[in-house]
DNA sequence: ATCAGCGTTCAATTTGATTTGAAGTTGCCG
DNA sequence: CGGCAACTTCAAATCAAATTGAACGCTGAT
């Protein structure tokens, strides 16, 4: 590689959203893609996801062909570790699906459209798991309970009782919310 | 630094869950309280506030009478730094009210019972904020589209959809589970 | 068997968020 | 008016999560 032209190393127009390479694509279809990238990764925090795997699965839903991980790391600026370590897991969770290559024996991602089943995955992985462990823990405390003052613990009983209304309550609209997302 | 005689100056039996000081207080009650502050801080991560925070609200939850910020310096492991921007965050979203103080003039804190705006106020800040934002850049999104080969562009627009269509379902899914919390 | 391309692994590094602590305010008290 | 106690601020230290990249398999071709 002796001195190409280009002046500044490569700084020039590369990225957009911070994470697309931009290099020398067609303007339209990165634009397109950035955005969509972009939209993954500003829910990434929402979802509880790192950046780097919200915007591999970005990527993948802003390609209507199966993406390869070369595709990926060609459009992605991102090291191998992380592409290799973000499939895993979008695999694992179910967003993204490989599809058995055609020609070649190379990998091939596609997102998975069902997009309620990521939901329901995330309410059970994240709340439900949160609201199980929580229930035990508050049953425990209720035993718990300093037996002070009357009035404290008659407060204290109360404070607990209004936790544990909540979470029974919040779990019980779980299955609603997951039927829901089915619906349409 | 040389050698200091003392071998560790105040490491005796001082922490439970991390955060909550034992000192020389009643084993029942500072139990009571690291489960209470434990609870809250196994949530924080859901419910994305720092565990400092989540700490804070556990310790005036699970005191009778309203905390001063001596109170709280006194039971909690935090600096004063924290203490002071946590209160301040807590009042700021409603999650602690200030108590007109009684003989002295120091202010006090206890927890606004009002589970349900809590939870509303979440679900307004994280979720509802997010669902806006993200339904005009999705509009937006679909004027990108690529142009390229029909079939392509078939796909992209079909994802599109499918990810409004998911907005649209979450967000109206909204005012539902706001009316729940707010049931009995 | 050796090699080259492709991915994976994992320790080290980077990055960003949280926490600290010391200096600065405020306002009451003597 | 100081002085002091109670809190606040904010730059710097700390901590954990995310990311990198170099070393390490595989697998299929030569």
């Amino acid at each position: 590689m002796l001195a190409p032209p280009a002046p500044p190393p490569t700084v020039a127009r590369r990225e957009l959203a911070g994470l697309v390479r931009m290099d020398g694509r067609a303007e339209e279809i990165a634009a397109f893609e950035a955005a969509m990238v972009g939209f993954f990764v500003e829910a990434a925090d929402l979802m509880g996801v790192p950046k780097s795997v919200a915007a591999l699965y970005g990527i993948c839903f802003a390609a209507p062909e199966p993406m390869s991980f070369a595709d990926i790391e060609q459009k992605l600026d991102l090291s191998k570790g992380s592409i290799s370590q973000g499939l895993r897991f979008l695999r694992e969770v179910g967003a993204l699906k490989e599809v058995s290559a055609a020609a070649d024996r190379v990998e091939r991602f596609e997102p998975d459209m069902e997009l309620r089943k990521l939901a329901s995955r995330w309410l059970e992985e994240r709340l439900e798991k949160q609201l199980i462990s929580g229930r035990s823990r508050l049953q425990a405390i209720g035993k718990s309970i300093p037996a002070g003052r009357k009035s404290s613990a008659r407060i204290l009983k109360a404070r607990l009782k209004a936790l544990q209304n909540w979470h029974d309550r919040t779990r019980s609209l779980l299955p609603v919310v997951k039927t829901f997302l089915k619906l349409a």
